[in-house]
DNA sequence: TTTAATTTTTAGCCTTGTCTAAAAATAAAT
DNA sequence: ATTTATTTTTAGACAAGGCTAAAAATTAAA
């Protein structure tokens, strides 16, 4: 039984791993979840204590199968609660991460499930992210590359954000890009990564800033099924 | 920002207060939120110190103005929530209290105005009781009588529970009584109040036990639309 | 109106989670 | 190979919430 603060930690821990079963150090820990070094360095020692995740004193933390378990199933009940909050309750995607910040922190595997079934077991988050199943492993997803890498004169789908802060999110909004937003890369300029690009629904081309193509997880829009799974860094 | 003890405590308070604005003691705080007097007690200062009770030592506490819409908005989340979980989950009335007992705590305006419109405004939580509006007051809600005072041979219809701790709420389920059942009152036993009744889908007549009839509001199966503020016993 | 019982508060202690400032260890740079 | 910079841990404090045991106040009984 975490408390909220333990989850906070382990979740962060998560991300931070992102599949590079690595070790993760203090300072980033702390950045992520908004405390001092010297407060996590006693979090990483009670959650080492409780065997959420291996401390090697002065070099960071990884997290154990236990640990991977606990945080995978708080990430789930985060994205499911997400999709909730878009699909039913009207939100928009750069409103609901705060929201589901706390609604993960409510335990209930019976809530969780149903919650899921509800949904429709999902598989992704408004965001594009992939949803831990029960069983606390992603459900399969389509390949994806990253726009910044996408070649050219190819139909292109939006599937996915990396690392959605809400500021982004808005961004995107202003430029008229969402999940399902379909586009060609015309140009890319070698100088700095920006994209020329020109969407499906206008006749004009657009410059895409290489902050947003580097964010931006696509597709092709007759996508090869090639089943992979995917290790966003996205929070959300 | 209340944490969520104190937001038990405001809400154990706005229970035993029921209506009646008389103070409530310390002792009957405590054992409501499960803690001893000398913890509830600090709290209580505590409380008193955010200006959310007027505490008068040794006398008990009374929720003030702010501290009675603080728990009520509180009762209003845990309400709408199980509203949802019953609805919508496919929970049972017996199942969701101590999920919304978690649920009730994620402070968002913005979210449960949208549960409580996805909802469809309902009145009236799975057990009958009333849920206050975003206004932080109850919603009228017709007038109702205790089947152990409701009169004999009218048709009567059964729409709340009164603590309806889960226990009794499957104690119901055995004897076959979920809200809108519909009987009549055949005959009372002045001894004990026991009471034989007949339900509306039966042939048969059945002693209901008064600690049963005591918690059952009823209303006339064709309600005379009497309009009143109720304040039912009922935690959840 | 004293005495006894009950209720409430205080005192003292503990755990969790946070902080700042200082010490210790590791990593980087000369 | 030292010195310097960075990272991590330790030390010491504090607030919230909880407990048990003891003191104080109130209420009930004699
Ligand atoms: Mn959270
Ligand atoms: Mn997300
Ligand atoms: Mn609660
Ligand atoms: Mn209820």
């Amino acid at each position: 039984m975490p408390t909220v603060s333990v989850e906070n930690y382990l979740k962060a821990i998560l991300h931070l791993q992102d599949g590079d079963g690595d070790r993760v150090s203090t300072t980033a820990v702390a950045e992520k979840v908004g405390a001092t070094p010297a407060s996590t360095s006693a979090m990483m020692t009670r959650l080492g204590d409780r065997g959420w995740v291996e401390h090697e004193r002065y070099y960071g933390v990884r997290l154990t199968e236990k640990g991977q378990r606990l945080a995978m199933d708080i990430l789930r009940r985060h994205r499911l609660w997400e999709r909730f909050l878009v699909d039913h309750l009207g939100f928009e995607w750069d409103q609901v991460h705060e929201i589901a910040e706390e609604l993960e922190h409510v335990d209930s595997v019976e809530l969780t499930n149903r919650l899921d079934a509800f949904l429709g077991f999902p598989k992704l988050d408004p965001h594009g992210d992939a949803i831990p199943g029960p069983n606390g492993r992603f459900r399969s997803v389509a390949a994806r590359t990253l726009l910044a890498e996408a070649p050219r004169n190819l139909d292109l789908v939006v599937v996915g954000v990396v690392d959605g802060g809400d500021a982004f999110l808005r961004h995107l909004g202003v430029l008229g890009i969402e999940l399902g937003s379909r586009l060609t890369v015309i140009e890319r300029h070698a100088f700095d990564g920006s994209l020329v690009v020109r969407f499906d629904n206008s006749e004009e081309q657009q410059l895409l800033a290489p902050g947003v193509c580097e964010r931006l997880w696509v597709d092709q829009s007759n996508p090869s099924p090639v089943i992979v799974f995917p290790e966003s860094e996205s929070p959300n």
